[in-house]
DNA sequence: GCAAAGTAGTTGTGAAGAACAACTACACTT
DNA sequence: AAGTGTAGTTGTTCTTCACAACTACTTTGC
């Protein structure tokens, strides 16, 4: 019935965004991972906007290793991040001001810091995790129950291959 | 038939980012996207630096969608990029003053503009597909053939999952 | 020991981007 | 012809980002 219509293959099939083809990003890797970056990120700012680690790309993760890893140095943490020192320190910066996280010396070098966790910023670090807990359930849904394992293993190795590649 | 069963041993081995573990984020459909994100997001400009849609999220886009959809609207384009009309119209700002495209007034609908490229921005257009296939090739060589056409679907899928929920 | 070079982190600055709201102009409906 | 809805612009304000210059401390080499 739908024969004489469309002779494209199955696995090659149009891929149509709101009616229009976008041309060569149609088939790039680079585009589907940033428009999901995209909603992503809006959904997770919604979730977390009435919290001090809303907005930004390195907050998050910043509280949790200073959670996990009492005393941890910034440039520790901007190995995570993959972003440059004065990156790192801004963010920090903010988690201190905001009585999140605590800033020492570094005993045994007097050039680097020490970070620890506040009660308020352990706190928050759970509320945080709980948040994560329910985008990954709620909003990643839409990838079915037996694609999951094979996507993150995916993600994960496309990951770590882009992060040697980068250091 | 299904030979996608071997099962890497690095699926279950702790999973350090840099010598340190990132808590529930490990697990994290959202950090995954996110770090990949930033990193070829940061890859991109770098290609591009040189370009007039080098940076920002939309531009390369929405040249590629004037220069396939002669006489397209503003607001189909946003349809596309998931942005409001604002941020639209700001990215097509910058397309004409640069000379990539011309507005005009949609015949038929006044209030409508019709977009057309330029040859300058026809050029620039083939330039930016080499530049994307380029990086295709390059900065996605990580992923492993085998692995390709999978992750492809597995993005794609949960990319339409997504928004559809926008919607 | 002491100068030189390297490392850790901060500050300053200027350019871009993002979200929201208010506004003009035109089209469609009744 | 009035009211409602749609298309797009402008204005404002707040962040974010990258680069460079700077201070302070540590390590190395003679």
């Amino acid at each position: 019935m739908t024969a004489a219509h469309d002779h494209t293959p199955e696995d090659e099939q149009p891929f149509e965004i709101a009616g229009l083809r976008i041309d060569i990003l149609e088939g790039a890797f680079s585009w589907y991972i940033r428009s999901i970056d995209f909603a992503v990120s809006k959904d997770l700012d919604a979730r977390m906007g009435h919290l001090e680690v809303a907005k930004g790309k390195g907050k998050i993760t910043t509280l949790f290793l200073i959670d996990d890893y009492p005393g941890i140095r910034p440039s520790a943490i901007a190995g995570v991040l993959m972003r440059d020192r004065p990156a790192t320190g801004r963010i920090i910066d903010k988690l201190v001001t905001a009585g999140l996280a605590t800033r020492e010396t570094h005993a045994g070098d007097a050039r680097a810091q020490a970070l620890h966790i506040t009660p308020k910023g352990h706190a928050l670090a759970e509320e945080v995790r709980e948040i994560i807990r329910q985008q990954e359930r709620e909003f990643f849904d839409v990838i079915p129950d037996e694609d999951r394992d094979q996507f993150m293993r995916l993600l994960k190795r496309a990951y770590m291959g882009i992060r040697d590649k980068w250091q």
